[in-house]
DNA sequence: TACATTTATTTGCCTTGACAAGTAATTCGT
DNA sequence: ACGAATTACTTGTCAAGGCAAATAAATGTA
């Protein structure tokens, strides 16, 4: 069961490696912010990091571009309401709906976060040359692509 | 701090597109399992493999394998046992630690599983060629060693 | 208009993984 | 050989995400 099949899953498990990358990935990203004392976890800053770069946004709208389960964005919007950075406000043509914006100590804090994310991002691409990025990037978004049967949100 | 700088984190942030891609690996691998009949999740499967590939091991050398959390890992090993996977004999040589061995229903399993876990490594790669693959490991490979400071392990 | 259906958000429940503490056994240093 | 430090495994606790149910409001339909 095991000598002559040369490329299966167990040669190199793509998911695996994708897992562990994540992990290490999160990890830098969480480091640095923490470094910089920061309480956000690396969810939490993806979301500051839409609402800062898209404005307002109503939490479902938040969710989809995260690709973030509704319930659980409803908890990190707790987090970050009480910690002063952001505010929900009446959406003004649905009253279902939320407008979820920046308050001006979320800008500023994401301001700094931008810098720590930077870091971080920059840390993880030490080891590649812009080709081998701009390669790496193309091809996982094409996975994503297949694996989704569409296409992955901006940015 | 914006203007010039062509690669930031808001250009494509690697970090989400990666947590995106191990998301919809892990599911696909999941619903692969589970629409065989299979009641075990992505890192259940992979114990089972490094067990089946491996041979008997530690479970301390499992958890370094699969670099997961050595008290996560008890209770995926309670569970794998419980099914009758596998089981947890005494160490010849060191009474502390155990000898984690596939039963023949573990076995047994574990070949159908590989089917499950080989079409959904196809389905992955279903819009990548064969270089592209290799280029996209190779580079992963190498952010993670990067990540790391050393080596990852073997597979 | 009245009713069924969809949508937006929240909440509860469950599973999982990370981390820390606890127990048992081995190894190291003297 | 003996105590200290390390190692192996287990257990408790907690934060986080996924999913389903609940509520409220909008939309579609008769």
């Amino acid at each position: 069961m095991n000598s002559d099949s040369p490329i299966s899953a167990s040669t190199t498990n793509i998911g695996a490696l994708v897992c562990q990358l994540r992990n290490e990935i999160v990890a830098r990203f969480e480091s640095e912010l923490s470094r910089n004392g920061f309480d956000v976890n690396f969810t939490q800053y993806l979301a500051l990091k839409r609402l800062a770069l898209q404005g307002p946004l109503t939490a479902t709208e938040l969710s989809r571009s995260l690709r973030h389960d509704a319930g659980a964005l409803t908890r990190i919007l707790d987090r970050l309401q009480k910690k002063g950075y952001l505010v929900r406000e009446p959406h003004a043509h649905d009253r279902r709906a939320l407008q979820i914006k920046l308050t001006e100590a979320g800008r500023a804090a994401w301001s700094a976060m931008r810098a720590c994310g930077d870091t971080a991002h920059e840390q993880i691409q030490v080891g590649i040359n812009a080709d081998e990025r701009a390669q790496f990037v193309d091809v996982l978004g094409r996975i994503l692509e297949t694996l989704r049967g569409s296409q992955f949100g901006a940015e």
